[in-house]
DNA sequence: ATGCACTGCACAAACGTTTGTCGCAACCTA
DNA sequence: TAGGTTGCGACAAACGTTTGTGCAGTGCAT
């Protein structure tokens, strides 16, 4: 009870229970069985309780610079505000609580040159490995790391050829042409988000593809790059129109992006679904309130996190892994019925 | 460009410049002016250059485990899928970074019992303090932790007396009412979230305080508990719908909780704003791109996370510091037009 | 000449773990 | 009975820092 006493220690243990630290640390670091080959039964059995009654808690940090591991793994995301990265985060996070690692995360607000000063704190800090939620498809930072002999792992996007959990974009991509395709919609135009971002390449490569292999043609003019926020969306959308474009489809491959640009489309009078329908991707909670429901592609955000660090905490055992590929699903709602 | 050479040392560069590891630290951990009290000018320079030469960056855990300081700070927060939650910490998480200490965060899901595991995990993670963004009025957790003398800042939240940074929701709340009455609304209902948050709960308060200063009551009927995100919204929504009540105007405590609401409202044919008024809280980033663009209180969250963190770390040099309660901003939009 | 304060560094002891190695019984096998 | 194995545990050396103390040499005043 006293305020301030200082932690428990090991030799505090091994003191009382009259053995050698070096004992109650193996003790106190195998199961039950396993322990036998450093003690005897009763032994085990009187550490194991001393232990608890004086709340022992071993210190981390000084077992990792013994081990040369840290148990710790940093993750990069773009931005922690997108609610997307955030339930990505919040997988990756509730798995390495439960396998007993700890996780840093930061924004790297999907710029170069924060991505390599954010990685490299990290590295500072003597994380095991690292999870990127921002890889880009134009950077070869990630391979220099990868020659460093850095682990990680990528999520959400892919890039080159590291391991990486993604969704199936290409899928979901023709999974929504084929959708607006078969209620009747011909002119459809894509708001496609950053161009280095795999998912925003993927997603609407696939939807042009489906498109092509009906016989229906996509113009370089309507597709869009745009951000993956409300603002983005609404950005795209202006553009779109106001180079005359007058399309019967939008299929903004982010959710936030949709409600960007359908607010555009009330400014301007245009009736969503009937004049155009618009799709969305990544199917986030408020998609099902808006005031008109969105159709949208649901994405395993929750699972990908968590198979992101599963596969890194394997890699880091030494175990081979390979990248993992999840499948999409179309939801349709209000938006494009 | 070894891919697995073993980190830069103290003891490396110690070599390499013919001085002793203790003679580095010094030089390598005081500014340039401090660190003639360590070593002659040119030394000091030839550390300084030997070590970025070799790359070296000081190990935290060894440092730690000798200065019995972590660098490291826990974070609880309810959700952070919540994008007001995951705005706060990225507010934390910049200014954390900016004076070099790392922070964890970790979902509560606003659980006590999650609340308090997760906090001992934390604590056995040896962070030097914590921050909660889910603090509870009912229930001492807090006042224990505080009685064993670890130190913790309170952030979005209030509870006891314990130091906190919080958004005037009070007036936040009066701003809401006065707006709503100003208009010519009387039959206000509130959905005012959950009812052991202190957010909830002052932002109704202030709302209900306000319209009885102008004479207007508000039953208690019509003060509805609730989730902040869109399904709570539309929970408490239809439940004020099947009591028969018919207000002229909503006052959400959070912006979700009001989408949600103009979801179920949408269902039953009532007009927004029209038949009856919606207002939310927190300026979500969507707010202003709603099919109706949805009137709402700006809260200063980005900047409550940076007091949150700056509070702590003052705290823990030992400095005084008190409670900040920053200013709220009313944003009117259609929703209450 | 003696004392004293600086300057500029070295020495060494921690911090709390983990882990390779060794010792010493008792027990089995031949 | 000799030699080998097994069970149970101690010893000690790291891991990379930080920090209290010591100690020469120099300059200055006494």
């Amino acid at each position: 009870m006293n305020t301030h006493s200082r932690p428990v220690t090991l030799r505090m243990i091994a003191d009382e229970v009259a053995v050698d630290t070096s004992t109650v640390s193996r003790i106190l670091n195998s199961t039950d069985l396993d322990a036998r080959r450093w003690g005897s039964v009763e032994l085990i059995a009187k550490v194991r309780l001393v232990a608890a009654a004086r709340g022992y808690r071993r210190n981390p940090q000084a077992a990792s610079l013994r081990t040369r591991r840290s148990g710790l793994v940093g993750v990069l995301v773009p931005r922690l505000q997108d609610p997307v990265l955030a339930t990505i985060y919040e997988g990756i996070e509730e798995s390495a609580t439960e396998q007993g690692v700890s996780t840093f995360v930061t924004n790297s607000m999907d710029d170069p040159e924060t991505q390599a000063t954010r990685t490299e704190l990290m590295l500072a800090r003597r994380v095991d490995g690292l999870i990127f939620g921002d890889a880009r498809t134009d950077s070869p930072y990630l391979d220099d790391l990868a020659a460093r002999g850095v682990t990680f792992v990528l999520v959400s996007r892919h890039a080159g050829n590291h391991i990486a959990v993604t969704c199936d974009d290409l899928l979901g991509g023709r999974l929504v042409a084929n959708s607006l395709l078969a209620s009747g919609r011909r002119k459809i135009a894509i708001l496609s988000g950053q161009p280095y971002a795999s998912t925003a390449q993927d997603r609407a490569t696939g939807a042009i593809e489906a498109c092509r292999e009906a016989g229906v043609h996509i113009p370089e003019r309507n597709v869009l790059a745009g951000g993956f926020d409300v603002a983005g969306g609404r950005k795209a959308m202006e553009e779109l129109l106001a180079c005359g474009e007058r399309p019967d489809a939008i299929f903004a491959t982010n959710d936030f992006a949709a409600i960007g640009a359908m607010g555009v489309l009330r400014d301007r009078g245009m009736r969503v679904p009937d004049d155009v329908a618009v799709v969305g991707y990544n199917d986030t909670p408020i998609a099902a309130e808006l005031g008109i429901p969105l159709t949208t592609v649901r994405s395993p955000m929750h699972e990908m996190g968590r198979l992101g660090i599963d596969l890194l905490l394997r890699m880091l055992r030494g175990e081979p892994v390979e990248s993992v590929r999840l499948p999409p699903e179309l939801i349709i709602r209000g938006t494009s019925s």
